[in-house]
DNA sequence: TTTGATATGCTCAATATGAGTATAAGGAAT
DNA sequence: ATTCCTTATACTCATATTGAGCATATCAAA
């Protein structure tokens, strides 16, 4: 309420100045609705047929609005409402990644365009079906991004595809330092020349093909068509919407180690395997079986129930539930991960 | 409210239509400009006369400024640049830290003010001298959270003033699971009963507090004064500005544990006394120095130099610098931190 | 009852960590 | 020059924690 004798004071003034110096923005909301099942990690997508993308075509897009501020009373409502429309979905966790404002955000807008910034969320559910009408679609992360799945080991996609482009891209440096620099970024990105794969660089990387001109939205951007040169690694995405989807990646898969947020992913029982498989497919890669368990089970931060799984297979599999008073036992109460598998 | 659809202002045709669907938002840039000085890390801050603050007094801001977005071609760009204008530093290192998006955020707007949305971001600088002009200072970041400084052991003030302070807004819950949810929080943010002292919930802390009216912008932003009820824990700040400081040390105890941040507050050659002092500081605890310093050195962070410090009052000690190889080879290569310290 | 799955237990060497003790190398006080 | 302080740096050692793998249990299907 106006309690704070609001009409009178002048920097009642001062804020009409102050809009006046500071024109319009649009506050777009993204959301990153992310799903595992069949130990594929599933991320909610929209088909747009109005954007402008290379092509003309439809492309996949984050479910978006923009911030009604007389409607929506905080960014996350305004996010959980946008969400719930455009894809009959209510949202349960949910955390901000990141803002985004880069003024060529939408290449149709060009520099007269209003001003865009799309503060972008990262939401986890488990997964359901898909209300009625909308385009909305399940779609394995991994499309988006094939050279993150280190699954069945170092993806071909990147020993004959990528690294020989970056090659290239290397190549085309303006003098030595500026050699040495993309070298390193190249080497750093992508786990090349004895430098480990980090699994969390998934924005470096998409960042790094992007300025390569590997990726489809970089000729687009550029005004180009993506069709033609581009290497086109992985599907494109509208606007940078892919950005923010690497974005997410990384930090979900840097999450997942100090927080129990794998938890919100799972029914609330659940085998250990199906836990691990959960975790592998968000990290993209296997984890040595055993050591995982002795890791989540003597962490503290999962307990049997005595039920068990006669599904699986083989020996029935005990189901297990987070155990909720491990945030009281220790400081990052997250999914350590034990070493990859070496051997099969 | 006259700020909606400034009729009057030069805006573009499409802007003028984006802003009928989605009306005015400001887009406000704060920075938290962070320093350590002998052993205390500070935080730059503005003397504000002009906000409306509890007493009316001036109250210490973060420094601030709109977005605009025909001058401004990044957010943060924007922010470097108010950054200048307001403390005559230029900033180095940045990353952004959080959105702040919330209807109230300035008590003096109420439901009618513009929605004013706050991009935060966090700049590291090695300490200097401020530009004349100005009411910046560089104050103890610990003055507005001295609950968070555990370098001399638990604080009492934690003990004797917010333990059974918490304990009286445990009472206040209504029924018995809120009791239960409210005396979970209180443990675990903390640390009390058993539960270690998480270094990294600062923001859990500062809002419990704010929650709990024990710090003093609760009670002013809901139009009380806050000298009467209010123990005042901390030194105040305008509007939410402390619930964005909180957030930048959380955020950035965090991180010096795994990337190489601190060095931006150092100077290319330190002691590693120097290093360890400056990670205490952020932390807020003593640290084993034996086993700092094996963790620094054996990790490959740093290396020596060959030159020396006379001026340690003791043994001369090693200039080491940071070893920029080791982000090719550590994935996660930050200040992991040994146990604390137990003997003096 | 054998085979093929899984699940779950257990071992063992290699490292890493927590918590010191011991020694080195300066300056200042005696 | 010797004795104290002071800080830096080296080394130790018992105790976890990890990486890697072998071994056993328990189901279904052949």
């Amino acid at each position: 309420m106006a309690t704070r004798r609001a009409a009178l004071e002048p920097a009642h003034r001062s804020r009409r100045a102050a809009s006046a110096l500071s024109p319009t923005v649009v506050v777009g909301l993204n959301a990153v609705i992310v799903a595992v099942t069949d130990e594929v990690p599933r991320v909610l997508t929209i088909s747009r047929t109005d954007h402008a993308v290379a092509g003309g075509g439809p492309a996949d897009a984050l479910p978006f609005g923009p911030l009604r501020p007389e409607q929506h009373r905080t960014l996350e409502r305004g996010l959980r409402s946008w969400a719930r429309q455009q894809t009959g979905i209510g949202l349960g966790y949910v955390e901000q990644l990141y803002t985004f404002g880069d003024r060529f955000r939408d290449p149709r807008a060009g520099q007269d365009g209003p001003w865009m910034i799309s503060v972008a969320y990262l939401a986890l559910v488990r997964e359901q079906r898909l209300a009625g009408s909308s385009e909305a679609h399940w779609r394995d992360w991994y499309d988006y991004f094939p050279w993150e799945d280190w699954r069945s080991g170092p993806p071909t996609l990147i020993s004959e595809t990528i690294a020989p482009a970056l090659d290239n891209w290397l190549a085309q440096a303006s003098g030595r330092p500026a050699l040495h620099v993309r070298r390193e970024r190249r080497d750093i990105a992508f786990g090349l020349h004895r430098t480990p794969w980090d699994t969390e660089r998934t924005l470096e990387r998409y960042e790094l093909l992007y300025e390569a001109r590997l990726v489809g939205e970089a000729a687009s951007d550029a005004g180009g068509s993506a069709l033609q040169d581009a290497k086109d690694l992985g599907r494109p995405m509208a606007l940078d919407h892919r950005r923010i989807l690497a974005t997410a990646l990384g930090r979900l898969r840097g999450k997942i180690k100090y927080r129990p947020v794998v938890f919100e992913l799972l029914p609330p029982a659940f085998t250990l395997s199906r836990l691990q498989r959960v975790v592998e497919a968000l990290a993209g890669i296997r984890l040595h079986k055993q050591n995982f368990r002795r890791l989540v089970e003597r962490g503290g931060l999962v307990e049997g129930t005595g039920q068990y799984d006669e599904e699986t297979g083989g020996r029935p599999a005990e189901l297990f539930a987070f155990r909720r008073e491990v945030l009281r036992e220790r400081a990052a109460p997250g999914v350590r991960l034990p070493g990859p598998q070496t051997r099969a």
